[in-house]
DNA sequence: AATTGAATCAACCGCCTCCGT
DNA sequence: CACGGAGGCGGTTGATTCAAT
């Protein structure tokens, strides 16, 4: 036996709603608000609708301050941003975009906004070719020495054409985002944090379920990982974190923070890294609260969040998988 | 002008989370 | 702690509009 429905079915209107029903529903909540409690509201306005539709109609369509047409190009960007660091998490992009519904947002994205990226890049870069696979003479220009002692780590990589299979594409790929000519891959939140930046990504490593990228991209501290912060992917939970593996890179592999992974032992030339410590740091289920701040501050140099600490040096990056 | 396929977007569905009891 | 109801969310659908032929 399934959950009991909402709303009277039978006796509901379904389908687009007409002026008469937006304009009861537009006035009822004027004058006496929504009361707490869509489900009850419909037979107050007067209407033949299910609850949910009503919260729905007024979210997206009715309510003050709503903003249709045409996305701008600031806009855009906040949404590649936003994507590419928390996934389609439509409803915290739109509390981002004043005047737009998470509706909008993901038909937006899903529509044109997608296609414009990859057309974008074709056009800029017809000739590109997925990122090589860095070796010792592909050394990131940006900021990122740790990833040179990474690249040497990548020896069992064997197919840079696609997957993720062991730490290398993943490592390919930010190397290739750092070399993207992008200032501002080096200074903000958001590793991937251009249009062009993100259909590269999507292109040649689409993304995957249950990915998450912690670290920084800059300057972090390394002696107690609060400075590792969320930098790309989705989240995870955090019952699943154990089944993750992934490494770290850092200027001294000795480091061992709290939500780090040992480095990985070389195992007949494969890395088997393991899930070492703690793991609650930068789970989002758990930190909504320092995820909104990393929100906010993206677009805002990471030296001046807080999961930054300015005065360290040494860089480190982290990726899981699973 | 008619047809057809693509694009758009409002709305629905079902699952998950939260909260009160 | 368990349960149930309501809200919230993301994925999907399908009617409508647009563009190409």
């Amino acid at each position: 036996m399934g959950r009991a429905p909402c709303c009277d079915k039978a006796n509901v209107k379904k389908g687009p709603w007409s002026t008469e029903e937006d304009s009861k529903l537009r006035e009822y909540i004027e004058k006496y608000g929504t009361g707490g409690n869509w489900i009850a509201l419909p037979q107050k306005a007067g209407l033949q609708r299910c609850g949910k539709s009503c919260r729905l109609r007024w979210l997206n369509y009715l309510r003050p301050n709503i903003k249709h047409g045409e996305f701008t190009d600031e806009e855009d960007r906040i949404i590649c941003s936003l994507f590419a660091s928390i996934g389609s998490r439509w409803s915290i992009i739109a509390a981002q975009l004043p005047g737009r519904t998470d509706n909008d947002i993901k038909n937006y994205w899903n529509t044109k906004l997608k296609k414009k990226l990859m057309a974008m890049s074709m056009t800029s870069e017809p000739h590109r070719k997925p990122p090589p696979f860095p070796s010792s003479h592909h050394t990131p220009s940006v900021s990122f020495p740790c990833l040179s002692s990474l690249y040497k780590d990548c020896t069992t990589y064997q197919d840079p054409t696609r997957s993720f299979t062991a730490f290398e594409p993943m490592s390919s790929v930010q190397a290739d985002l750092l070399n993207n000519g992008n200032t501002t891959l080096a200074t903000n939140s958001s590793l991937i944090h251009t249009p062009e930046a993100l259909v590269n990504y999507m292109q040649y490593y689409p993304m995957k379920e249950n990915f998450l990228m912690f670290g920084s991209e800059s300057s972090c501290t390394s002696s107690d990982g609060s400075s590792g912060h969320i930098s790309f992917g989705r989240e995870m939970k955090q019952e699943n974190m154990s089944h993750f593996q992934g490494f770290c890179a850092t200027n001294g592999y000795e480091d061992n923070h709290n939500f780090m992974l040992n480095p990985g032992t070389n195992n007949g030339g494969k890395n088997v890294n393991q899930w070492a410590e703690k793991q609650r740091e930068y789970n989002l289920e758990n930190d909504l609260e320092d995820f909104k701040r990393l929100i906010s501050s993206s677009g805002n140099n990471c030296c001046n969040n807080n999961f930054i600490d300015e005065n360290k040096t040494q860089e480190k990056v982290m990726y899981f998988y699973y």
